[in-house]
DNA sequence: ATAGAAAGTGAGTGCTTGCTATCTAACTGT
DNA sequence: ACAGTTAGATAGCAAGCACTCACTTTCTAT
């Protein structure tokens, strides 16, 4: 038999059970919607008891809080690695559209969408990601800067980000197919290379 | 003392309080979201017992798809009376899209937009609103078709009206201020410029 | 005028919710 | 080894939920 295949650390133990209540969280949100993410549903899907919730997190509110700033900081970091890329043609942007348009419809943004549209009839919980929603903002205003900043003044990069975002999230809410890999459908592919097409000749590419 | 101040004949009566129950409905969604809308909330707000809910609207659902019904057509004659004027310099697009913001923020965009996200995770209340989402969507594309056919093709049409709808929807679900009049702000009003400028850019207008 | 139907009332039903109290199991410092 | 602390499990509670039912009020047809 194994040594010790069940010998943990408090902290370890503690640490695990946090995360799988976070995961099973998101998993909740994202599949079921904020309605039905009861803290049952939650310990149901992590696999432990309601005891186990409510000594890591006072309330349900808490745990929510704690599971937004978990995705944020995923979130950020999906849109980093999907805007790190060469972009200069008008092809290059639309590849990169496509695939913000992937990033968007994941889990974790899913998450993410649903408890902003909570906070919204909820002044505590609004009040609550206030903070991951500015540094949420700002650092993808940093990773497109890094990527964009010759070719386009700061005001504009700012607005063509707006618009780039606010699209995509339009489209993810009004996505109602659950299956979060379907492809575009026509309209939205037309759109979306569209949008490309509009961005590179408005911003054309500065000579070497 | 007034002849008969309170005759009404049934059908009256019976409309009446429909439509008092749909109006508060639409205040409950907009100003507490989906989940606090509650059948006690709505009757509390129409100033009608729960009985007379039950008696006309079978289930909480029920009642909830019929407001969205009542909300659709509203939604589509908004759009309509802002897109239906003269559009043709950079001017005149901001002006429509600045309106058109305005009225994505309106309590009949607000709970039409509820009731979509809380769709996506009842099957039941997807099927029920998918017939209302086609005539919206095909609705808004004549309506800007009625203006704009002559100067893009029909593909560009929908894929513009993609862009701009779902930019506006995003703008929406991310504007927690609870306050629909609120100015635009900086990045947006830049970013809704901006957009003027690139459709108009690339849709030049064809000389009288 | 009156029987009958429709509209509206409000107390009650069973169920789910977020959360707590009580207890046992697992780890820690000495 | 063992007292003390932390982690987790279980049963239960008050509140709120969608919905029902026996009942009164209001209109309608004869």
């Amino acid at each position: 038999m194994t040594t010790t295949p069940s010998r943990r650390t408090q902290a370890e133990r503690r640490e695990g059970t946090i995360t799988a209540l976070l995961d099973a969280t998101v998993r909740c949100l994202a599949e079921r919607g904020y309605a039905a993410t009861s803290t049952a549903a939650v310990c149901a899907e992590a696999g432990v008891s309601q005891g186990a919730l409510f000594r890591h997190f006072p309330t349900r509110q808490a745990l929510l809080v704690a599971t937004a700033k978990h995705v944020a900081t995923r979130n950020v970091a999906q849109f980093r690695a999907t805007v790190a890329q060469g972009v200069d043609t008008v092809e290059d942007v639309a590849v990169v559209l496509t695939h913000l348009r992937g990033v968007v419809l994941s889990p974790a943004n899913q998450t993410w969408r649903e408890l902003l549209v909570a906070a919204r009839a909820d002044a505590d919980l609004r009040a609550a990601l206030h903070p991951a929603r500015e540094s949420l903002q700002s650092q993808m205003l940093v990773a497109a800067a890094d990527l964009w900043a010759d070719r386009l003044p700061a005001d504009d990069l700012a607005a063509v980000l707006s618009i780039v975002v606010n699209m995509l999230d339009g489209l993810a809410f009004s996505a109602l197919d659950p299956d979060p890999a379907a492809p575009p459908g026509r309209t939205v592919e037309r759109a979306l290379r569209l949008l490309a097409e509009m961005i590179v000749s408005h911003y054309p590419q500065e000579q070497p």
